[in-house]
DNA sequence: GAGTGGTCTAGACCACATC
DNA sequence: ATGTGGTCTAGACCACTCT
């Protein structure tokens, strides 16, 4: 009869699953602390272990929570291997990945670019961070990385102390509060302009790879847009379908 | 005290999803058709319905099954729009997604060249069958694709009568039983040759994306190696991750 | 041994599709 | 009305970790 675009019925585990991970989100279990028990979880919402255990197990599926038999479970940070490589897709030819090395180039506060601006949510001239910098991979100039985040989620940003972590996400996590939990990224196969020759030391016209990512926050909510040009003689990105 | 690498403790919901695999990979069940009800493999296999349903809530989380509530268990097909967009990822700049028309350029059987080879696991020498082929986004010519499956899997594809459907995995799975549940995609930018510029309609050396994707079954067996170069002026590669 | 998450069971009830 | 998958419960037992 009504008009209502939420379906009328909604699953018990996934409320659960909106408190738990709201109670995340505010910063009540900061990532890397070990959350209660099963047991104590379900004691407390007043539910059974069973839908508990469904809830907690559709956060762990989404990367926010990760369980350990006999130990507990944990929030999620961004030092782990398994989170790390979800969302770095660069592997060398035969497959095998490495950890980048970063050298900073740009760290400035400015106005957002419109582009950047309608990206990331923010008002017409609002400020933004704005990072570039360079990522090697086995001693070789790979990625020439553009970053920008607002000036106001990451105040401070762009006065952190060298050397910043060349696992970005890490940092977002200890020092703001944000943790990026999703991203889309489109690729497109562009022709490298002089900055590229300069830092990737790629001929001019050179073909390179470009990675438009697009990083959320546990709520869906832009955190960081980023422009990856990518030289695929040595390298080339992954992705397991 | 034994040097065992398979873990001891094999869980009843991993066999028994191993053994609804195995008679969906033999045939027993045909791709489109319903499989039998959870109480009735329930009472089949001697388990609690919580057990098998476990067992086919995974296999639908691997694309192999869909289940509709109220209706049943279906095995997947490749006519879906679900599993279409599965492995098709070129999209629109605004993120629309349309589907692509095809033109066959080249169908024919010959020898494998020693990368194809290697990559489905075939002799040295043995034979394949070759497809090139256009294929048109909003009119406009995006992809040009090569692909290679063994001749013997596909016994006869070289004869299949025109015009093939653009979707080749449903073909695949009607005409010869092998069905693609995963896949991974190499991407490379590459400048364009001769045949690019031909069939694409773009200037020499202009910046493509190169796809180059190893598709496999439900056993993680090559089935097909395809390689696509596509113009990123109109349209992109999106990857949710 | 005590506590954690992982598996398995049996049964009740709900939402949905079909007849 | 019947049958299907989806949710929820309560409880038993197993595997793992730590003390």
């Amino acid at each position: 009869m009504e008009h209502q675009l939420t379906p009328s019925y909604r699953p018990l585990y996934q409320q659960i699953k909106e408190a738990l991970l709201t109670r995340i989100v505010s910063g009540d279990w900061p990532p890397g602390t070990f959350i209660p028990s099963e047991s104590a979880l379900s004691k407390e919402y007043g539910v059974s272990v069973g839908t508990l255990r469904k809830a907690l197990d559709a956060l762990a599926h989404e990367n926010v929570v990760i369980r350990y038999q006999g130990k507990g479970t944990v929030v999620a940070t961004h030092d782990t291997d398994r989170s790390l490589f979800q969302f770095f897709h660069l592997v060398g030819l035969n497959g095998e990945r490495s950890l980048p090395i970063s050298r900073v180039l740009i760290r400035q506060r400015r106005a957002a670019r419109s582009e950047e601006a309608s990206v990331l949510g923010l008002a017409a001239g609002e400020e933004v961070v704005h990072i570039r910098r360079v990522r090697e991979l086995d001693d070789r100039p790979a990625l020439l990385e553009d970053l920008v985040v607002s000036a106001i989620r990451f105040a401070g940003l762009e006065r952190e102390p060298e050397p910043l972590p060349n696992t970005l996400y890490q940092l977002y996590q200890q020092r703001f509060g944000q943790s990026v939990a999703q991203a889309e990224e489109r690729l497109f196969a562009v022709a490298a302009g002089p900055q590229d020759q300069r830092y990737l030391s790629v001929s001019p016209g050179m073909p390179l790879l470009e990675i438009r990512r697009i990083a959320k926050d546990l709520q869906g909510n832009p955190l960081e847009y980023r422009v990856s040009r990518c030289e695929t003689q040595h390298h080339c990105y992954l992705n397991q379908l």
